[in-house]
DNA sequence: TCCTATTGGTTGTAAATGTAACTAACAAGA
DNA sequence: TCTTGTTAGTTACATTTACAACCAATAGGA
């Protein structure tokens, strides 16, 4: 027989008493947590829709909010990596729903404009995006969402 | 011509007019980035001093706070995938910060349970979580903090 | 008992990401 | 001109993740 354990019942999950410091009030795993649950169904959207990753939606959405800009331009605001910012690029040019075009004055740069079919994809995306934002939005009181809204942009660094 | 607009219009770079929507109001973005800007300097932490991955110390984390469970109520807890859990926990297995015996009422099950330098490297990292919580949490008023923790657990369905 | 379905956990493979090295264009000074 | 350094963007490779298939143990009938 296998040998038998100093308690008779197994044990039920106690919280250690050392410290009273709870995983789901840690700020970063909260953050992280809502951002996964956030995201998800909005992601189901771009990615069923348009093949999209998280990447490529965003490059395709500040194209279409702050019209034609540069990947630097793109990598300042989002703080993605220009590896990311690149091969999103490359995807959506591919799918054909932006142009690149060379500065003239500095052979460097790149010029990113959206097609007619990124312009439409866009309006789309932002238009599904509204409405999940309003969705989850309406679950608070008007001052909630205020000083929510105020916290994160603070968290993000905007 | 270009139809006139009812301003008189600025030439300058002006966001398109179809929509005010902005990224960087859009929740899930905001939660994304803010998630990215606070946990990044944690993750040093735990990366520099032991190597573990995101992962790796959310494991850690639930058996030291709530003592030895098994994989599956690990993932029940922290919502991620089994074999996500599998691999951190042959990692901290395989550094033994872990060891794992089998349930004799039903051998698919694994009791996992810290070992000493596992519970160690625990308490080491949660004084460190905490300090970073109490650090990132400073910039806010109590109401404040009250409003962002208590939107955060909703948003991430705790 | 046998059959089938379900469950806890692992493994294989493709996709995505991070990091560093790279190319080409510019810039500034000798 | 010829450096040397910097910058925008790409490519290569290693690490991490997602997804599906898988294995072994259990459960519930017939």
């Amino acid at each position: 027989m296998p040998p038998r354990m100093s308690r008779a019942a197994p044990a039920e999950i106690e919280p250690q008493e050392e410290t009273d410091f709870d995983l789901q009030s840690f700020l970063p795993y909260l953050l992280n947590q809502a951002a996964e649950q956030a995201g998800t169904s909005f992601q189901r959207i771009y990615k069923a829709r348009y093949g999209m990753l998280r990447t490529e939606w965003r490059v395709l959405f500040h194209l279409g909010r702050y019209g034609p800009m540069t990947a630097k331009a793109i990598g300042l605001r989002t703080r993605m990596h220009k590896t990311k910012i690149s091969r999103a690029v490359s995807a959506l040019e591919a799918r054909r729903y932006l142009t690149r075009a060379e500065l003239e004055n500095d052979r460097r740069l790149e010029r990113l404009e959206l097609t007619a079919a990124g312009r439409k994809a866009y309006e789309d995306l932002s238009r599904h995006a509204r409405d999940h934002d309003a969705e989850l939005m309406a679950q608070f009181s008007a001052q909630e969402r205020d000083v929510l809204r105020r916290c994160l942009r603070q968290l993000a660094g905007f």
